[in-house]
RNA sequence: GCCGGAGUGGCGGAAUUGGCAGACGCGCCGGACUCAAAAUCCGGUGGGGCUCACCCCCCGUGUGGGUUCGACUCCCACCUCCGGCACCA
């Protein structure tokens, strides 16, 4: 260096000037948000990160970055921005590392946190820390538990498609004659939260039950893990009531289309008719019949018939035959003697087979006869009745009319079993059709068409079919319009240790057992305390853990009457569906939140995270909202108007050549992979080798990227996600360690679209932090001995043409972060920088708005900078800048001319010039006028402000 | 199979009420500074062609068609990749 003081030089060095402006905001309070909004109100909100012992990872950054500049942007705007962060700190990890290591899990889960918020810090947030919660907090989860009584305090009125307190649900007359206990139970019945004897997904590998939503392909989720299917008493939360106002409202929210899409499909509704087949004689039947027509369609139907669910009203004259699922009530009833044997034997093996199974058995359909037939209602033609697992009993009614004609699987099973296909729909010409093999029942046909074969519908479309004889149904008592949800009830338990209590007592007998009537624990009396125990392991049976709590916890004496303590636990979901409320007033004692705040706040304004949320936490949320805002708790319909899923950050890239045992190599499309993900030969099975590959070693050949030595060996060059096991993960503190926590916000909002799935690129950082470098000394004379503003920078009024460039900086920038693509406005400020750093001198002014447009995304480095300028105050509440008009539009154009097409000249014309003469100009230009020599000119296309296309003949 | 999303230089990406394809950054090449290196600064950089004398020509946004004066953008058919669902009657 030369310079005997160079220590003393004042390079940008983030790690000085980050951790001073980190100190600065926490103890001048900076972000603290006041209880009530001052003026326009802005609630942006990060999804809550669990605290794994990994601590963060590069992709929690990205989403709270774009929220950060959000919230920083809007407060130069004058708004009054809630910007809250916390940590859903209940779940599985947490008490696996209690079970192997024996720590408890309230410890490792604090200690967890604290490296979480020092990371969280480190990048520079605008968190209002005060606000900070964990679901683990006693003070939280008591709220936790009073909403699960709000639950349980709830019916949902379908007249009014509204949750209700359940004093209010109306006891009908015989239920009350029954007696108080019967009008308990009815109560019972119809609570959001209830008990149920379900058919779980237990997991033993876990030593828990999970929700449908955690289990993929019959493994758990987390783990992969075997899942089976067995019977156990559940706490459950009655979401499938309010599935018709959570597909509806969907609606009122700025949400992606397709995340929408995904939650339309996962609540999955489908019209149709409920109808009735009755089982019995030819006799009987016309005499049911009859009376069907005096009493209408029951609302539960007899024993004696079978309901079933259809989309496809308008085949019922082509169903052959019936299934029912294995674990349906008529089954036994249906069964003939001489059946018997078969039926238990294949319902045993259906009860038995685990989810995997079932799906892996998909290919073959299995199922038995029961002996039993049962009566078309519109034809009287009797058909019999089989048992199959491919009919689900927690879908419709658990039966259906089979129409193996009009029905891929229905005609499947008919091929297996011999049973007869009658064609009822005419496809006509419908395309790629074979109308002939239809008709003949050689193949099934699932498209509208014109009925046949249909009796008095013939001729009929199906969709007018449809309407038709769900009407006649109807008038005649024996079907009805249904509509209905592949959405299934909220399977609530968990036999885990780290979660929250439920807050319910089971009622017990003289003898201590049971006797089935449950208690919810009074409010005052909330929280349930977790119990402290010293054994986490699950016991392989599904018997929680809570279980072997102490016994003064577990058993409770009241009103001379001895309870016993809800032993399942809440599932991870429960915390994450109302923290966002909780942020509003996080210290409140009386309630979960003051309404006057919530309603003050709410709704989430912007809310940001992983696409992985977009159906389980998501619909949670929104349902318990839904429940809290019927019952007068929230203001509210929808918690989050606008959502955005930030996309994946993937390792980086990597090229990827395949070597066989001899070495030799083998070109990437003569690769597959076998069961296990690894790679073999596609024609020989052999086993092969991945090999990492130089970027130097590899050259673009074509599209593909092939090896330089050998052009024939194709190689394969992608990024994957980030994991342990590959090595590619990127840790957030190296790189605040080498680039600055200002570069690695920069970078990750510079390397694409947010929501995009984009690869991590080191150079990619340095790029940004070269930008950032780039920046200072703009402002900073690091030459200087001590620091001090470049020689350049004078206080002086910028000339014409910066204030252009400066006014069209504010201009990209600003629109820019409205749209939030943040990529672009870097490139903006890149752009600033690089006509800027030319200038001499710099005036003073326009450095001060550029840095205030640059302090959402580098705000350490932008306050350094204010600071330098002159400034004595943060400048995280300065106005935001703004631009004139004037500077931003162009005096005069340069306009391309083509000619037919092809872009041959180009003319400078005023803006303010009309189409006449901007013809004229682009007819005079010599070049064009070279291209139109000798020829006829047709047309003239004057696009103002855009371009001239001359078109000749 | 069904539902979403995406295919643009060596790489990340930019540009759509249809109007100059490749902004900005990385990488690479060349130059300046230096004894040298790093850092920094300047210039170049889609492919091909040309007496490549810096001018000009042709091709080019996954593939094949179409609409249009004009298509990365709209329409039809298809291919590939990513994400989700998957016996839901």
């Amino acid at each position: 260096m030369g310079q005997g003081a160079s220590g003393a030089m004042p390079r940008y060095n983030p790690q000085v000037i980050e951790p001073k402006w980190q100190r600065y905001w926490e103890e001048h309070q900076t972000f603290r948000t006041p209880r009530l909004p001052e003026g326009q109100k802005y609630y942006v909100l990060d999804m809550f990160p669990y605290p794994s012992g990994e601590g963060l990872h590069v992709g929690h950054p990205e989403g709270y970055t774009a929220t950060d500049i959000m919230a920083r942007y809007k407060r130069m705007r004058g708004w009054c921005v809630m910007h809250p962060m916390g940590f859903d700190a209940f779940g599985l990890p947490a008490e696996e590392h209690a079970i192997t290591k024996g720590v408890p899990p309230q410890e490792s889960t604090y200690r967890n946190i604290a490296n979480f918020r020092r990371q969280l810090k480190m990048l520079g947030f605008s968190y209002d820390w005060s606000r900070e919660l964990a679901t683990t907090d006693p003070d939280y989860y008591r709220w936790t538990q009073w909403i699960f009584l709000v639950l349980f305090d709830t019916w949902f009125d379908p007249q009014q498609q509204k949750g209700r307190p359940i004093a209010e649900l109306p006891i009908p007359e015989e239920v009350q004659a029954q007696g108080p206990e019967a009008v308990e139970q009815y109560r019972d019945e119809h609570r959001l939260a209830y008990q149920a004897e379900a058919l779980v997904n237990w997991c033993p590998a876990l030593g828990t039950v999970l929700a449908n939503e955690e289990v993929k392909d019959g493994r758990s989720e987390r783990g992969g893990h075997p899942v089976q299917r067995i019977p156990l008493r559940q706490w459950m939360l009655r979401i499938t009531a309010y599935a018709d106002r959570l597909e509806r409202e969907l609606d009122l929210v700025d949400w992606p289309e397709g995340i929408k899409a995904l939650q339309r499909n996962w609540i999955g509704r489908s019209e149709g008719a409920e109808v009735d087949f009755f089982i019995g004689s030819q006799e009987e039947f016309q005499q049911w019949r009859q009376r069907r027509q005096q009493t209408g369609f029951p609302r539960k139907p007899e024993p004696n018939v079978l309901r079933v669910y259809t989309t496809r009203p308008d085949t019922l004259f082509g169903a052959t035959y019936m299934v029912i699922a294995p674990e349906h009530p008529l089954l036994d009833q249906l069964t003939t003697p001489e059946q018997r044997e078969q039926v238990e034997q294949y319902r045993r093996q259906a009860a038995t087979k685990s989810d995997l199974d079932r799906t892996d058995l998909a290919k073959q359909k299995t199922g038995v006869f029961t002996g039993s037939y049962a009566i078309n209602p519109v034809n009287g033609r009797e058909i019999p009745i089989w048992v199959a697992d491919y009919v689900l009993m927690s879908y419709g009614t658990g039966a259906i009319m089979a129409v193996p004609a009009h029905d891929e699987r229905d005609f499947e099973f008919a091929q297996q079993y011999h049973l007869p296909v009658v064609a009822v729909v005419d496809p006509e010409q419908a395309e790629g059709v074979d109308r002939e093999a239809v008709l003949a029942g050689r193949v099934a046909f699932t498209g509208p068409g014109r009925a046949i074969n249909s009796g008095p519908y013939n001729g009929l479309t199906t969709e007018e079919f449809k309407r038709r004889i769900t009407e006649d149904l109807a008038r005649q008592g024996l079907g009805r319009f249904a509509v209905n949800y592949r959405l299934r009830d909220w399977l609530f338990s968990r036999q885990r240790f780290w979660g929250e209590p439920f807050p319910i007592l089971h009622e017990l007998d003289d003898q201590g057992r049971p006797t089935g009537r449950v208690v919810p624990v009074p409010e005052e009396e909330l929280p349930v305390l977790l119990p402290q125990i010293d054994d986490y392991k699950p016991i392989g049976r599904p018997e929680p853990p809570l279980e072997k709590a102490p016994p003064e916890w577990l058993y409770v004496q009241r009103d001379g009457k001895r309870y016993k303590r809800e032993t399942n636990t809440m599932p991870q979901w429960a915390g994450s569906c109302w923290y966002y409320l909780r942020f509003l007033d996080p210290k409140n004692q009386q309630r979960f939140v003051d309404p006057e705040v919530e309603r003050a706040w709410m709704p989430v304004d912007l809310y940001v995270g992983g696409a992985e949320h977009a159906v389980l936490h998501l619909l949670y949320a929104r349902f318990w909202h839904k429940v809290l805002y019927d019952r007068g708790y929230v203001s509210t319909p929808e918690p989050f108007m606008k959502l955005v899923n930030q996309g994946m950050i993937l390792g980086e890239v990597e090229i990827t050549g395949y070597q066989d045992a001899e070495g030799r190599w083998v070109s990437a499309d003569l690769v597959a992979s076998d069961d296990e993900d690894r790679p073999v030969h596609k024609q020989t099975g052999q086993e092969l080798r991945a090999v990492k590959i130089d970027p130097q070693q590899a050259e673009k050949r074509q599209n593909r990227f092939v090896l330089k030595e050998h052009p024939e060996i194709r190689l394969e060059s992608r990024a994957y996600k980030m994991s342990k096991s590959r090595g590619n993960v990127v840790n957030p503190d190296h790189v605040v360690q080498q680039f600055g926590a200002d570069a690695l916000r920069l970078y990750e909002m510079f390397m694409g679209p947010l929501e995009a799935t984009k690869p991590w690129s080191m150079d990619g950082v340095s790029g940004v932090r070269n930008f950032l470098d780039r920046v200072w000394r703009l402002v900073i004379d690091q030459h200087a001995p001590q620091m001090q503003l470049h020689p350049a920078v004078a206080d002086v009024e910028p000339n014409e043409e910066q204030l252009r460039v400066l006014h069209r900086t504010i201009k990209a920038v600003t629109e820019d972060i409205e749209k939030m693509s943040f990529n672009t406005a870097i490139a903006r400020m890149m752009e600033f920088v690089n006509f800027f750093t030319h200038q001499d001198p710099r005036p003073k002014r326009a450095l001060e708005q550029f840095v205030l447009l640059l302090s959402p995304f580098a705000p350490h480095l932008a306050e350094e900078l204010w600071q330098a300028l002159g400034h004595e105050q943060s400048l995280a509440y300065e106005p935001w800048p703004e631009w004139e008009e004037k500077y931003v539009k162009q005096e005069t154009l340069e306009l391309p001319v083509q000619v037919n097409g092809k872009v041959r000249g180009r003319i400078t014309v005023p803006a303010d010039a009309d189409q006449e003469q901007i013809k004229q100009a682009a007819l005079s230009d010599e070049k064009v006028a070279a291209y139109v020599q000798g020829k006829q000119v047709a047309r003239v296309i004057v696009v103002p402000g855009r371009l001239v296309n001359v078109v000749v003949r």
